[in-house]
DNA sequence: TTGGAATGTCAACAAGGCTGACATAAATTG
DNA sequence: CAATTTATGTCAGCCTTGTTGACATTCCAA
């Protein structure tokens, strides 16, 4: 079972061979440091890390989010959010402000600075993807977006389809 | 500056407006979850990470590769990965051999546990993988490895497209 | 023979995951 | 109202995996 694309035997199925998923593989492997590697050098300077960033992008996407809100989206331990947090309120990147509906919540805003701070990582995270995909063309971009919503789980993929298309 | 799009302003380039980059980084950031999820799950039984896993792939990839050049490919310092081998050489995953030609580098390879817990791992991470392949067809896996291919950095490119093909 | 390259090892440190336990305030439920 | 649940924060401690710096060994090559 050297190869196994499928139980069909259907020619049309070469792309399923474990030969080229093993390249599908390494390419994300491969593709995930380049994603990285902009963001990191930034925040490496201020003494961030990725953990930062995937805070303020999803402040900045979700204004007013909650803390829980963000816990589901990145998947990590309160305790482990809340240190990274904590220190962007301390640094004034970013403002806590108790829930006015229900007053335990706290809603979570990027201030000037943490705006500041986003807008440079987000700027060199997008210049590259934007080359990328200028490369590689519409269809292509649109073929690897359909793959990656395939293979996030099922919960990921509902934090990412909330604000897939932006309502005007 | 709301949409950069380029500077063109040309309809065709919708894609490349920040609101779909934005929606690839996204897409990029869950979907690296996933496609990680199961390889993390069985590893974590064993008591190992992500780097275990990296460094097993591509010695399975690449038989008697060197520490030197498994160092270029993941791209961390070498106290890291031979922190990471000592522990899979002791467990007897790894097998490391002097080298013939140059007795200085040592040649990395699986031993047959080693092998068998790759095979655990690539399978899990195949499985998914080639599900989403088939979910989303050779048309968007072409498009997938084409923006992937665009994102690496310069020399993982190499690492990537020195294995891309396989020789029969 | 000497310099430098490849590798290994030791120590120390930090980021950022994790678990468990506990505190507090507020909302909800009985 | 009392009890419980929920949201959040915090303390302590552990692990993996990254980092630097220092130093030893081996051995190829000039």
């Amino acid at each position: 079972m050297a190869k196994s694309a499928g139980s069909t035997g259907n020619e049309t199925l070469l792309f399923l061979t474990d030969d080229q998923i093993r390249k599908g593989i390494e390419a994300m492997f491969f593709a995930y440091r380049g994603f990285t590697a902009d963001p990191d050098r930034i925040l490496a300077v201020q003494g961030y890390g990725r953990a930062h960033h995937r805070a303020i992008h999803f402040i900045n996407r979700s204004p007013g989010t909650t803390v829980n809100n963000l816990l589901a989206i990145l998947g990590v331990t309160k305790q482990s959010l809340n240190r990274v947090l904590r220190t962007l309120i301390d640094d004034g990147l970013v403002r806590s402000e108790v829930g006015t509906r229900d007053r335990r919540e706290r809603n979570l805003y990027l201030t000037e600075a943490g705006a500041d701070l986003e807008r440079e990582l987000s700027t060199a995270q997008r210049d590259r993807m934007r080359t990328a995909f200028r490369q590689a063309g519409p269809e292509a971009v649109a073929g690897f977006r359909r793959v990656l919503e395939a293979m996030m789980d099922g919960d990921m993929r509902r934090h990412y389809t909330r604000f897939k298309e932006t309502e005007p």
